[in-house]
DNA sequence: TTGACATATGCCGATATGGGAATGTAATGT
DNA sequence: ACATTACATTCCCATATCGGCATATGTCAA
């Protein structure tokens, strides 16, 4: 099998980073493509292939005007994405707790050999 | 080009839903690979690769422990996700409003013909 | 009708993917 | 030393991508 299709959901079609910044310029207003194209510096075809995708997965919503479209960004699609990692919220904050109280140990004990407690840590 | 690559920023490697469970089964405490494995039902070199991937940009952390590697999801790393999805988070309530508005307008005026208001519209 | 304008689609090539199967590697137990 | 356990990596393949370019579709205007 391959990469899901970009049309699979949201996660998938806002991986592309061209295409986050197409909704974020569509999160206010109605605009049609010739503007996006303008504001992106993106060749029209691939605005309109973009805009594909993002329509497919109900991530903006058109509206036809005379011979343009207009597009506009559907910020309810984006909200399962913001729950999901609305998640981790909790998981980040206890982070930020043992961060602190490291640091607030440091302190008290004048920093002596903190390193000894992940000495065995591997990274990329 | 092709398709940017997995490992190329939280969002990419987060568009794969088994690394999403991966993420999720991560963020509450250290799991060795073999757990995953188990909790998932996936194969063995699939979760370790889509570890690799996690780890290549910084959603998980893995610390070595005798023959197994001990992975936790790191939080931090997905909170720009989270940052940028609330982003949108006033946009969506704007259309929450809307939608009150037209269900109170339909309550008042005992809903005649709102439909006339987006007669153009074209979906997928 | 003809032409200009606004978008959409089709085809191409280069590339990266994720699953499966096999194999590699490192640490442990006997 | 050897077998076993716990992971990681490699190879192969079918597939989906994104960009560039050409072309099709659809709408308005003269």
């Amino acid at each position: 099998m391959a990469r899901a299709s970009t049309t699979s959901d949201a996660f998938n079609a806002v991986a592309e980073p061209r295409r986050r910044e197409i909704l974020s310029f569509l999160a206010g207003a109605e605009r049609p493509v010739g503007e996006i194209v303008d504001a992106l510096g993106l060749e029209q075809p691939s605005v309109s292939k973009h805009l594909r995708v993002l329509r497919d997965v109900g991530l903006v919503r058109v509206r036809c005007q005379g011979r343009q479209k207009l597009y506009r960004t559907n910020a309810e699609a984006i909200r399962p994405l913001h729950e999901w990692a609305a998640t981790f919220e909790r998981y980040w904050q206890h982070q930020l707790n043992r961060v602190k109280e490291r640091a607030e140990a440091m302190v008290r004990l004048g920093a002596k050999d903190l390193n000894s407690k992940n000495a065995n840590e591997k990274e990329k």
